[in-house]
DNA sequence: GTATATGCAAACCGTTTGCATGGCT
DNA sequence: AGCCATGCAAACGGTTTGCATATAC
């Protein structure tokens, strides 16, 4: 499988990801960033859960620099901190606007496909304010089987 | 102003909220429920800005009791929390579903008026799960005057 | 060579909890 | 009387920070 050309582009996709937003491609960096977008897919991930993973591959980086990193690529425009649950901090490689799925049951997080939520129209600001982002998680129970 | 009739009324606002969900009405809680329902708006309050509003009152709570307090509202239906911001966490006298303005330059929570968001179709769950709760949350910014 | 990132441990902050005391029914 | 709420202070968990070392440019 490493012989797939599409495993070799990969391989640089973190690093291209890094050089997009100006941010110095240091080794944890560079371990993080593929990780979280290594495979063209999104992710989100909390502190921990990188964390996690990161030392499951064997990399060497800090809980520190985890969240250090983390805050260093949302201050760079390449991920979005989500807030869904007040005791933790969700982060999502995807910086457009669109809704969360939140699974009550496990606290994961996923994208809701666009096609889940629909507006009438623009979500209105009052007087004197201008409307910065809306944020809509949808709350998800495990069906009961009834 | 002490003899409108609606403040008499008003008066017993807290402890009647209190009866309904069958909390215990000590004095503190009659304090607390006082300043939330007192007047018959909905209030957004986190556990510091309760606090400090009954201690500017005169009211002997600790803060410790404020948070529990706060839980313990949660959990008769009487409040709901409501996450934002993932460093505090918000508590809400109105309990129906409705979206949220956030202020981001000052990290006041208000009601957005039910015309301010308006669904096209219900948000939709994925196979195997339900819809628990949607949270909408307009996040504001203040408008630069241009 | 200089600015910046990393790692560790300690600080931090909002929140929860254990336990003794006091209050509600 | 008995159960439950209160208060204090200590514990807690996620996150940030200070400082010395290491690394990118």
């Amino acid at each position: 499988m490493s012989l797939n050309p599409e495993n070799a582009a990969n391989a640089d996709l973190g690093r291209t990801w890094l050089s997009s937003a100006e941010v110095r491609p240091t080794k944890q960096r560079l371990a993080l960033a593929d990780l979280l977008v290594g495979d063209g897919r999104n992710r989100h991930v909390t502190a921990e859960s990188l964390f996690a993973a990161a030392s499951d591959t064997g990399a060497k980086v800090s809980l520190a620099t985890v969240y250090n990193t983390l805050r260093a690529f949302c201050d760079a425009g390449l991920m979005n901190e989500v807030t869904v649950d007040g005791h933790r901090s969700y982060f999502d490689t995807r910086v457009d606007e669109h809704p969360h799925y939140y699974w009550e049951a496990t606290g994961e997080l996923t994208d809701a496909p666009k096609s889940a939520v629909a507006f009438a129209k623009e979500p209105e600001a009052p007087a004197g304010a201008t409307v910065s982002r809306v944020d809509v998680v949808i709350r998800l129970a495990k069906n009961s089987r009834v």
